[in-house]
RNA sequence: GCGCCUGUAGCUCAACGGACAGAGCACCGGCCUUCUAAGCCGGGGGUUGCAGGUUCGAUUCCUGCCAGGCGCGCCA
């Protein structure tokens, strides 16, 4: 039972209350502001409403009425707190006893209970560069999806990708002018943005050449076969080198079919909306009115524009009618920046369709947006994009760097290396800059790219993370030389903890809320900060104690164990993030 | 003009309506013959954009200003 549980049990007791209120109490459960008044504490303010008592009273009442025990120590007033001081040796073992049990799957609830939920990210346009912008959808959606995988959710990743509209008629436009197949052989994607770039930027000066691209889009959707079979070349050129990436940050998705997967349902979704009478006629083109659903003034949803060709909004409710035919989710989830507005009409003019055509299932209402900040300093159009692969090896090669430099410095203390092991752990620890830079701030937060920013390795940081990872790795490598178990076992009864030792012990026993957080806000934050902080604890508590003293077997063997429970802990965290938990630095 | 988002330390960011607003970077001072110094300890640094309101209590909620970002039917 996890201590907050038994915590707020107690404190029901001590009201008088129903066990069934003891939830409700445990939920309102804090850290005081300094460990030295307590390890818990609970406030009194809500109480003294019901109640109708001054907080201070009710504290003082109730800190008299709670009874220690084995776990709670004692209980004092300061002010409208009730703290808790809770036994140490006792809290510890009911911490560290499941972390051990289980580690793999520590932090994990099935609070899913095998719901579906379909998320929608990373997403990058075909023949357009997948730059460091894109990494913030791809890694925050890739993050909540191995969260709500890990709280028992059946997760699909869809990728739904940019692969239809009139950026083709750009790129065909311009192969078929300046194209060279031996540029297009050696760099599919940079060769194609580059056509692009060249075609949009003529067409600033140039108003033919946006017709001419209109044009060949056109040719493209009525089915011409040599347009068709560029576009299928192009299209599948670029997958390709989107897929290089992936595999580079272990991401894989179940779906990659994009908006031209869609194309043979949308007219017939688009009849629905007319004939349940939800789309209508405005200025030559079919929209639905959302203004009423919402509640606001917002331009209707376009199905159809006034040349008679569909809409890319018309291919998302087709995108989502069917998925709900496929997978019957309980959410559906867009991570997509910048299109509140869009969402908005999308969801708005599906709930009326389901509305008019009286669905048993209001899945509409589950669809959900998460947004998230914009990247400063990144447009395509302008030319300053960073594309994210110049940026990973930028990484790798600036970690690899440091490396040397610190190995060189003190080589004792850094194990040698194979050279696949040194690319390996160079990769890893520059891929851990960046992603946990993404998800250092909460992801509405606007963001600016900045190489010395975002390739930082001290501090608040990725390889920070993973290098108290390694120092734990690194006491475990010695205990098995002294010939120590490992931190295997079940946590025994040793001397009571130290104060870094207890505050690491309280940390740790606060993952699972971390994690339930992450998903509930949409938020892998929530799990940065967490794993911060508890780094942040590791290192205090290595920094005053040693663990392995050979004179001393028993405290060994009980910061052995802590240190595993950490070491687990922390893994578990930063998996979740996509972050590779690294034995060795 | 309308909508959404954001204003917190020099910089980048935290803080379920709760105790004295906290971290990292940068700056200053300490700590490696002991498990990795990519670390630890200490220090200076704040009128939380401004003005009101709600209440026992507001960085947080409401209103109005100011500033910035993004978007606003035929691009996706």
């Amino acid at each position: 039972m996890p201590i907050t549980t038994h915590v707020a049990q107690a404190l029901a007791a001590a009201l008088e209350y129903p066990p069934e209120h003891a939830p409700g109490l445990g939920r309102s459960l804090t850290r005081p502001p300094s460990p030295a008044l307590g390890d818990l504490a609970f406030p009194c303010f809500a109480l003294a409403k019901q109640l109708r008592m001054a907080p201070p009273k009710i504290a003082a009442d109730l800190a008299a009425r709670i009874r220690p025990d084995a776990l709670i120590a004692r209980a004092v007033a300061a002010g409208p707190y009730v703290n808790l001081f809770l036994d140490r040796t006792a809290a510890a073992r009911a911490i560290l006893g499941p972390i051990l049990a289980d580690p793999a799957r520590y932090g994990s609830r099935n609070i899913g209970g095998g719901q579906v939920i379909v998320l929608d990210f990373s997403a990058p346009n075909i023949a357009k560069p997948f730059h460091f912008g894109h990494l913030r959808s791809t890694n925050i959606g890739a993050g909540l999806a191995r969260i709500f995988s890990f709280l028992g959710y059946r997760v699909v990743r869809k990728n739904y990708l940019g692969d239809w509209g009139t950026q083709f008629g750009f790129v065909i436009y311009a192969w078929q002018r300046w194209g060279d197949a031996a540029e297009l052989q050696a760099r599919a994607i940079e060769y194609l943005v580059e056509l692009y770039v060249r075609a949009y930027r003529q067409s600033e000066t140039d108003p033919t050449v946006r017709e001419q691209a209109r044009h060949l889009f056109l040719r493209l959707e009525q089915g011409d076969p040599d347009i068709a079979a560029l576009w299928q070349q192009f299209r599948e050129l670029s997958l390709a080198g989107f897929m290089k990436t992936y595999q580079r940050l272990d991401i894989a998705f179940d779906s990659y079919e994009g908006e031209a997967a869609v194309n043979h349902l949308v007219e017939g979704v688009i009849e629905r909306f007319v004939r349940a009478g939800v789309a209508e006629e405005s200025q030559g083109a079919l929209v639905v009115q959302v203004s009423g659903v919402l509640g606001r003034e917002i331009a209707p949803l376009m199905l159809r524009k006034s040349d008679g060709a569909s809409t890319y909004a018309a291919r998302d409710c087709a995108e989502a009618i069917d998925r709900w035919e496929r997978h019957g989710f309980s959410a559906n989830i867009y991570v997509v920046s910048r299109q509140e507005d869009h969402f908005a009409q999308l969801f708005a003019a599906l709930t009326r369709l389901a509305a008019a055509e009286q669905w048993e299932a209001h899945w509409p209402a589950t669809c959900e947006n998460v947004s998230f900040g914009y990247v400063r300093g990144m447009s395509t159009r302008k030319g300053e994009a960073v594309w994210l692969e110049d940026v990973l090896d930028e990484a790798r090669d600036r970690a690899r760097r440091i490396r040397e430099e610190k190995s060189a410095a003190n080589p004792r203390a850094f194990p040698t290396l194979s050279a696949a092991e040194l690319d390996h752990v160079s990769e890893s620890v520059g891929q851990a800059a960046l992603l946990y830079f993404d998800v250092s701030s909460r992801r509405l937060s606007d963001v600016t790219f900045d190489w010395d920013t975002v390739l930082q390795f001290e501090g608040n940081t990725g390889p920070y993370l993973q290098y108290s990872h390694a120092r734990m790795c690194g006491i475990f490598r010695r205990a098995v030389a002294e010939g120590l178990a490992a931190g295997s076992g079940t946590p025994q009864a040793g001397p009571e903890p130290a104060d870094e030792e207890w505050l690491l012990v309280l940390k740790l026993g606060e993952f699972p809320a971390a994690v339930a957080a992450a998903c509930t806000e949409r938020e892998p934050h929530e799990i940065a900060k967490f794993l911060h902080e508890l780094a942040s604890s590791f290192n205090a508590f290595y920094n005053k104690h040693t663990v392995i003293d050979p004179a001393d077997p028993a405290t060994s063997a009980a910061r052995l164990t802590l240190v595993r429970a950490t070491q687990v802990t922390l893994a578990n965290g930063l998996k979740l993030l996509g972050i590779r938990p690294l034995e060795t630095m």
